[in-house]
RNA sequence: GCCCCCAUCGUCUAGUGGCCUAGGACACCACCCUCUCAAGGUGGCGGCACGGGUUCGAAUCCCGUUGGGGGUGCCA
């Protein structure tokens, strides 16, 4: 099996079995940790290249010196890594082949399409509001023939008259007057070159077949092409252009004003395959569907020319759902090896969730909340949540004359197990006269005092397999030091 | 301002001219189940932005309006 097959768990057949197949590419840019919208952006990427058996690469765009911050790099990869969304190859980085864009740079000033620039961003700003016109650079250095130095920028000469056409898979056919596009900088005055450049040289370079990515980047197509029609590239990828992710303002997802960072999100104990779930059905939806299921089966049914057009809200409420529904399809020993990392207390609160972990498992949805469902395990002394007091000993009914019945017929116990536990409760219950019609024990009103006594909550785990974990000293001293605290 | 894009329940979506008195999911509400909470079950709430066309017939096609978003950086 190749190196890139492997990467991407291909089989060899389905790997070589095509000499033209697709290539597509995720181009990060490391100002920030990996978010969301780059998660979908990936996924996305990578659900067509597995489908249609081709390469996905990994392109780290560093041209900027300024702002890169080179340890973001290594949280991109990690995350990717830890979502199971592999690339083919070794990621390759743009500020190891700047000299391939400075070529380009080159070659474009000779050919009269670029042109020497010392305006200051703060100038073109100045005169594009004295004249009241639109913002932007309005092409002042076009004929100054400047030549290079420590200020001055590389500028395109974007083409003035015609329109720049390209096909989307997503959104059809845009087009736009090439008026409208304004002079770009090519080359920074530091000589580092930007974006734009660097995307055409690399991606026709690359030979990428499939351009995938957000929506922000529709306006700057035209620019793109024009580049590569000037540097004389007979390149014409196909586009798919995905609708952004919007907060509950909808507004674009910000790493500032949003907090949506991948590392986050695992760190709050979201599974990878929920959160991949999850982000497939963030502008796009399986045909028959259902919306849980293994990565797999978004591989055979993803299609990239159904994908939605319109913005998607990022709703975390729905990300919970789907990462409960995760937790609760995994096999219980693998539910404990996850959630071991979130376990503050180390080995004490393994020893108290091992016992009633399936019970656990359930109820939560994420893996941060185990182990505060396990808290009145801890050896230590139990808080008791005033609301949960108030509600059962307070306004429920016979709680001192339950706590006294269950105190009597717990410690007179043999077997200390749930079935045996749940036998003396009901017994106390019927004591104190809480029956329903038929005589029976009314559980639901006899566990409250119980309940809140010995796990200090009026939630969690079933009462007796919780009791039976917590052990016969400890439930019966948390018993009598609620009953004298009534 | 200019350019581009978008428009089905609160949210994510199904729907590609008749199968739609618009389907599913999340959220919410009620009931059932039940030792609490979850889970599960049943039901409910709730939508084709508006106006014109085209057509025997439009959520679906066309035009316009309105609304929203994105871009307009020596960021990507």
């Amino acid at each position: 099996m190749s190196h890139a097959a492997a990467r991407l768990g291909l089989p060899d057949t389905l790997a070589t079995v095509t000499t033209d197949r697709p290539r597509l590419r995720f181009a990060p840019s490391p100002t920030g940790y990996l978010h969301v919208g780059g998660a979908r952006t990936v996924l996305f990427n990578w659900l067509h290249a597995r489908r249609t058996g081709g390469e996905l690469i990994l392109r780290i765009e560093d041209t900027d010196t300024e702002r890169n911050r080179p340890e973001l790099t290594e949280n991109i990869l990690d995350m990717l890594q830890w979502l199971g969304l592999g690339w083919d190859g070794e990621p390759t980085y743009q500020s190891a082949r700047m000299n391939l864009y400075r070529e380009a740079a080159d070659r474009l000033f000779a050919s009269g399409r670029a042109y020497w620039c010392d305006c200051t961003a703060e100038a073109s700003q100045a005169r594009a509001k004295e004249r009241g016109g639109p913002p932007g650079y309005d092409g002042f250095c076009r004929d100054r023939a400047l030549g290079p130095g420590p200020a001055t920028a590389l500028r395109f000469r974007s083409p003035d008259d015609g329109a720049t056409t390209f096909e989307d898979l997503i959104r059809g056919t845009v087009t736009v007057e090439n008026s409208t596009l304004e002079d770009f900088v090519l080359l920074r005055s530091s000589g580092t070159p930007t974006f734009l450049l660097a995307n055409i040289v690399d991606d026709a370079d690359m030979a990428i077949t499939h351009v995938v990515r957000g929506e922000e980047h529709v306006n700057g197509t035209p620019k793109y092409l024009c580049l590569g029609d000037a540097l004389g590239l007979d390149y014409r990828p196909v586009f798919a252009h995905l609708p952004v992710l919007v907060n509950e303002g909808r507004q674009k997802l910000s790493k500032r004003r949003d907090s949506v960072s991948v590392q986050e999100f695992k760190d709050q104990g979201y599974l990878p395959s929920a959160i991949v779930n999850y982000l497939a059905l963030l502008g796009w939806g399986p045909k028959d569907g259902v919306e849980i299921r293994p990565l797999e089966e978004f591989v055979e049914q993803f299609r990239l020319e159904d994908v939605t057009s319109s913005p998607a809200f990022f709703d975390v409420k729905k990300m919970q759902h789907v990462n409960a529904e995760h937790l609760r399809a995994l096999p219980l020993p693998e539910f404990l090896d996850l959630a071991r990392p979130f376990l503050t207390r180390g080995a004490e609160a393994e020893a108290a969730l091992e016992p009633i972990a399936a019970l656990v498992q359930e109820r939560v949805r994420l893996l941060t909340e185990v182990e505060r469902m396990i808290a009145f395990l801890f050896d230590e002394p139990l808080e008791i949540d005033e609301a949960s007091w108030t509600k059962a000993m307070v306004k429920g009914k016979a709680a001192p004359e339950m706590l006294d019945a269950s105190i009597t017929g717990l410690d007179a116990l043999g077997d200390w197990a749930a079935e045996t536990i749940r036998t003396a409760i009901e017994a106390a219950a019927v004591s104190v006269g809480l029956v329903n019609a038929e005589g029976h024990a009314q559980l639901s009103k006899a566990q409250g005092p119980i309940r809140v006594s010995t796990t200090g909550r009026s939630v969690g785990p079933p009462l007796f397999e919780s009791l039976e974990a917590l052990g016969r000293e400890r439930t019966l001293a948390r018993l009598r030091a609620a009953r004298e605290r009534l």
